[in-house]
DNA sequence: TCACAGGCTAGAG
DNA sequence: CTCTAGCCTGTG
């Protein structure tokens, strides 16, 4: 099917870093693994894309994926009318990162595995747990649904990181609330929750929280994140000003930053 | 060779 | 409270 969708580069927002399965097939074309499908997007140029999906498919899932209720535009207003000609050149050249809704516990483990880490080596992990987990469509293991003795397996490059990732499995298997319930709770207590479990740190929490439970107000602070804001704002950034989207410009920020 | 990569924990001060 | 060594490991 095709569809018109604004403020969507699947290059920009596969680069972006929030999400690590993507596979980019060639500069206008992504596949991407969710609900235990893959979805292909071809980009054909001016805010148009064709998808491999029914419309069904489109409207239950891969619309809210992707973020589609969200107001983009209004965001750019945003960027705009801050006068912040740093942000601004960011935004141009940004404005197609989208804040997936990913599944949240997908990003909790893969933003475990991130930590103190580099970007093919987290592809890696990543990609090295969903083949041990063995299921249809190389789908992200669900507590109980992987033997966490295999994270001891130095081949899947996790490093330290497998007790957390072992801890963290058992942890939700034992208690199935506990995602549901980190659903329903406010940005602050949802951070506060998570910070309680080993080996989620405040830039952990952050992104699980903007990333994977869309609290567009969080804002994580990494290494980059952090020289960014001394180099270009030493005099404090105005997150009042950008109340409750800080996370899609940090975003921007971001990634006009790496690139 | 050695610091570093999209940090966190634990322990010291 | 703040500060930082050490943690796995591939990369340059």
């Amino acid at each position: 099917m095709i569809r018109e969708i604004d403020h969507f580069n699947v290059k920009q927002t596969a680069e972006s870093g929030q999400c690590f399965r993507w596979k980019v097939i060639d500069e206008n074309t992504v596949s991407i693994p969710a609900f235990g499908k893959i979805l292909t997007i071809k980009s054909l140029g001016n805010e148009k894309f064709e998808l491999d999906c029914t419309e069904e498919e489109f409207k239950s899932l891969w619309s809210d994926y992707l973020d589609l209720d969200t107001d983009y535009c209004k965001i750019g207003e945003l960027v705009y009318k801050s006068k912040d000609n740093h942000l601004i050149e960011a935004f141009e050249r940004g404005c197609g990162i989208r804040i997936l809704r990913q599944d949240l516990w997908e990003v909790i483990i893969s933003f475990l595995i991130s930590q103190n880490n580099n970007i093919p080596r987290i592809k890696g992990s990543i990609e090295a747990v969903c083949r041990a987990a063995d299921l249809p469509n190389m789908a992200f293991p669900k507590p109980r649904q992987i033997d966490v003795n295999v994270f001891d397996d130095r081949s899947l490059g996790l490093g330290y990181r497998n007790v957390y990732l072992r801890e963290m499995y058992e942890f939700a298997g034992e208690n199935p609330e506990w995602l549901k319930k980190l659903k329903i709770l406010s940005y602050e207590d949802a951070r506060a929750e998570l910070l309680r479990r080993k080996g989620i740190g405040p830039k952990v929490a952050d992104c699980i929280c903007l990333f994977g439970l869309h609290h567009i107000e969080a804002f994580p602070i990494d290494t980059h994140v952090k020289q960014l804001l001394a180099k270009y704002y030493g005099n404090g950034f105005d997150h009042e000003f950008f109340k409750g989207y800080a996370g899609v410009i940090q975003q921007y920020l971001f990634y006009y930053e790496i690139n």
